[in-house]
DNA sequence: CCCTTAATGAAGATTATTTTCACAGTCGTC
DNA sequence: GACGACTGTGAAAATAATCTTCATTAAGGG
């Protein structure tokens, strides 16, 4: 399925730096990315792209569904392509090496929680920090 | 107990800004303030100060273990004084009121995925949004 | 009290992100 | 396939949060 169909199916127009910036975030190993690194790997592979462009796209996707942005402990956003599944995520505060995580006890533990408080959950976020087994090594 | 006392056992001269920065905190019926919150009170409360050292006091208080900074999906830092016993935060999403809570069964499972991921665990960050119990009723 | 050293304030620097605005590109229409 | 309306883009400037620099001032020990 080209990019161009999947960004007119989320009610965008198939533009080049959109198309582009769709197929990096699909052909990354990393999946989740700063604005900045999307910029970075565009100009690395010959596209040449304004910084704000990035940043303003990134927002439509997250806005049309397609990304999702996270904010963790970095003092940056990063993106990440939405998947069907949720998860949580546990993110090395060295290297900013991020795995993904998805537990039912704990899902189910916060709605516990939510309904005691008297709330009614709608969205949470958990994210936990540490060193990954190669910063722990060095 | 003093407020300069308190500084002097976490490392810190007691000075003027300090001093009334912790109060501000010390204070505040609202746990969780914003350097600039804490700096507006200062102002409101007839202090002169400048926003820096509102700024950089926090940051040294953060070090010296008085308060905890956390990142919530704001956009800005904000800070409450350390206590004893560390907790979560379960936020409403339409009129911001906090509720904390802390929850046995779901620390130990992080420390249990974390260790399942080969991190060595060093903080987490859980947020439960919602509509608490008032927001429901409207 | 005085002196050494650390702390503060004001302004400028940084970093992350957004907005402005003139110009270029997309896509439905003919 | 060309046309035009309207949206999208890039460059640069604007914002927002936070930090750093540097000259000045204030803590606290002696």
């Amino acid at each position: 399925m080209p990019e161009s169909q999947e960004l007119k199916e989320h009610g965008l127009k198939a533009t080049f730096p959109r198309v582009k910036i769709l197929e990096i975030l699909e052909s990354s190993s990393v999946h989740h990315l700063s604005a900045e690194d999307v910029y970075k790997r565009l100009i690395a592979n010959e596209f040449e792209i304004g910084l704000a462009t990035v940043y303003r796209v990134l927002t439509q996707f997250e806005a049309a569904g397609l990304v999702i942005r996270h904010h963790f402990d970095e003092g940056h956003s990063v993106f990440e392509l939405a998947t069907d599944k949720h998860h949580d995520h546990m993110v090395c505060v060295r290297c900013g090496k991020v795995a993904e995580f998805h537990d039912d006890q704990i899902e189910a533990r916060q709605r516990q929680i939510a309904a005691n408080l008297g709330f009614e959950l709608t969205d949470h976020n958990l994210n936990l920090y540490g060193l990954c087994a190669r910063c722990q090594a060095r």
